[in-house]
DNA sequence: ATAAATAAAGACAAAAATATCTTATATTAT
DNA sequence: ATAATATAAGATATTTTTGTCTTTATTTAT
């Protein structure tokens, strides 16, 4: 469904998200060991995610990443297009170049209801709130 | 979703679906042209799927592919379980080995239901059924 | 029988995704 | 100031996926 790296980048942020209420910084190397990652393949991911202003992170001892208390509610949709890329959620399913309504793929309707159904999924769920799951017990992140 | 070769494989059976209604052989040509896929790479393809028996094929002069008239449907998942495998339609959404409701990842559920879906998707669409929408000029294979 | 046509199979190449390692840069603490 | 710590960035390696090319085996038509 997702790439690797957006599955990590999901689950990175999950858990920055849920440590980082005191506005505590989260070291790479413990995101990794958190999500069960190769960290160095995290790091770059983190980068994407820290351009694109998903995540904040500061250098230097005592550093890491963190996510403001204020900051607005991240959707996965937010994640998955950063890491993915919008075509992984707007292509064909059997992909043509032009598929559409008017010159349709033959799955094209079965296939477009699924995904809306996916979008309205990634939409409605934010990292802030998959993060209360996880420090409510209610989800784990490895295993 | 799904991997290239997945794609090619739907498409490509769509194609001989729609062509061998009186028992005509399609050739490998043909149907990398019809789908616009790489001959070659469309070739492998084509040798899973006939190992698992979802397609049959002849060799020589007039050979090529074809699917039998009394051949039973074939369901999309069928396909999809071919080339990409189970765990392609079975795994955590996040990666996670061991992810149940017992112990689930974060978007276990949510996960869970729009993969349902796609699996209903996938078994109640069948190559016979997008063949005659093909046919029918209802939907296009390339483009 | 022979040649031609076709799928099957295998070897190889290219591209993309994933993973690892090293160096640079910024920040903090001493 | 200096050393330590952390992310940023870049280079390289590995693996997987995709794509190409060549050879083999089988069947048909002549």
């Amino acid at each position: 469904m997702f790439s690797k790296a957006c599955k990590y980048a999901i689950k990175a942020l999950i858990y920055i998200a849920s440590r980082s209420n005191d506005a505590t910084r989260i070291s790479l190397r413990d995101i990794a060991a958190k999500i069960d990652s190769p960290e160095h393949f995290t790091a770059k991911i983190m980068q994407v995610l820290s351009k694109q202003g998903i995540v904040s992170s500061i250098k230097g001892p005592n550093g890491g990443f963190y996510i403001e208390n204020d900051a607005p509610p991240i959707k996965l949709l937010d994640v998955v297009r950063a890491i993915d890329g919008v075509q992984h959620l707007s292509g064909c399913g059997l992909g043509l170049k032009e598929c559409s309504a008017h010159q349709p793929c033959p799955i094209h309707n079965e296939f477009s209801e699924i995904r809306g159904q996916m979008l309205t999924m990634l939409r409605e769920n934010t990292i802030q709130q998959l993060a209360a799951e996880l420090s409510a017990g209610h989800a784990v992140l490895k295993h």
